[in-house]
DNA sequence: TAAATAAGTTAGGCTAATCTAACAAATTAA
DNA sequence: TTAATTTGTTAGATTAGCCTAACTTATTTA
């Protein structure tokens, strides 16, 4: 089935919203929201999704991908963060940069290419900014995660994704020193708008609540897909 | 100015009649047909065109690129010049593949994209099919050549580049042994429908006058940019 | 040069993807 | 449990890119 640009993106988006809420059933708004159309626009595309039996869903009610509709989202998302590599390991991009022109190039049709573009690569395991590329066959690491702002003061841990992927955060992390697998020490908290101080590589920051939460972290001996040594670890 | 996939395949369309066809200025029937629409659609096509400054064109007349047209055109020209070259050198795809996939490849929006696949493979001159890449300033190599149908009987040369980009033509020049800067030596040809007998690297084959027509070929001891050293070669 | 043919244009229609405005259903709060 | 609010749907319009059928202009050919 050959979908278009937009049918594409409207099955990563489903995906990505009940990714990052952690529900499965998603709403018209939510996704109109992410999408940055109006309800009624996504209202019709979901008639055509449903059509194709990429999407279930009934009036009124909730929106999920059907087996087909996730293999082909995931799919959409391997090749993203496949290309997001590219860019960032061959063509010398900087991490912020690497998203906008991935937006363009996941949409690309050809199994040839992922395939050896994937092989190019050495097989990569996580993109530039931690996050999980799925295999051939959409199987993807999955790694046990916290927030920063959920690591407790006198802490310490190690930085493996970002959850936002904007160029204006990712530029401001680069700032405070940090960098995926970076050490941090939580040094101080406040009570009452929880600014944190963290130390990077020698280098104290002070960064808020909305930061901590867009940064993952493991603690410092976790290793993917294995089970952490350290008995005190609370991120396995 | 943000082009889209459309307007850019015509701009590149029109560049490429003028140069086929040796004339500068192109018909509505002629453009129709090289990019499998109807003579109406261009003909609606062109009038966005006009009113974007990116053709020359008054009803009824010929169309020409302007000068921004033009450059347009040549970026686009440039970009899947360099993705093939990209798939071709990097990803192993062969000479008969990269076409196809180029052609979606060279529509994505960003020129340090571009500038950085241009270095990372080193610059290149000539596309996997002996076309030169224009440089980042649209400037081109031009070769001087002839077809192979134009060399005489008894006579040698080397292919440097082919006009067809069919995969069934580049699959059929690979089994009769031919590829870039092969020595070719014709051997005979026929009076009645000029087949000709060509020897590649030891291996005779009979070809027809199509297929002659779309080899490019110069003399062996040409160079590109080079005035040849041969006082005899009639290429350069 | 007049008729025939080729080339180019226009009018009107279709589909995909979007919108606004109005409406309907479901959920939440009083 | 009714009213208010939120969420989702429908109807009707718009734009880009395409089409067919009918028309007009330009070029050939007789
Ligand atoms: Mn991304
Ligand atoms: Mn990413
Ligand atoms: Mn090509
Ligand atoms: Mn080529």
């Amino acid at each position: 089935m050959q979908l278009s640009y937009t049918e594409e993106n409207y099955l990563k988006a489903l995906l990505k919203v009940s990714f990052d809420s952690g529900i499965e059933a998603v709403g018209t708004n939510e996704l109109a929201i992410s999408l940055f159309v109006k309800p009624a626009t996504v209202n019709d595309m979901l008639k055509k999704l449903k059509e194709k039996g990429l999407v279930d869903y009934e009036k009124y009610g909730k929106i999920t991908l059907s087996a087909e509709g996730k293999k082909i989202a995931t799919y959409i998302i391997r090749k993203h963060r496949l290309w997001e590599t590219f860019l960032y390991e061959k063509l010398e991009f900087s991490w912020d940069e690497v998203h906008d022109v991935a937006e363009q190039l996941e949409h690309i049709h050809s199994q040839k290419l992922v395939d050896k573009l994937d092989k190019f690569l050495d097989f990569p395991e996580f993109d530039p900014h931690g996050d999980p590329i799925p295999n051939r066959l959409g199987e993807l690491k999955v790694q046990f995660k916290k927030t920063l702002s959920e690591v407790a003061v006198g802490g310490s841990c190690k930085m493996v994704a970002v959850k936002d992927n904007s160029s204006s955060f990712l530029q401001y992390v680069v700032q405070v020193g940090l960098g995926l697998n970076n050490e941090i020490n939580v040094l101080s908290k406040q009570e009452y708008d929880a600014i944190l101080v963290i130390e990077v590589n020698g280098l104290k920051s002070s960064v808020s609540q909305k930061f901590a939460d867009n940064i993952f972290v493991v603690c410092h001996h976790c290793e993917v897909g294995k089970i952490c040594p350290n008995t005190q670890c609370t991120f396995s």
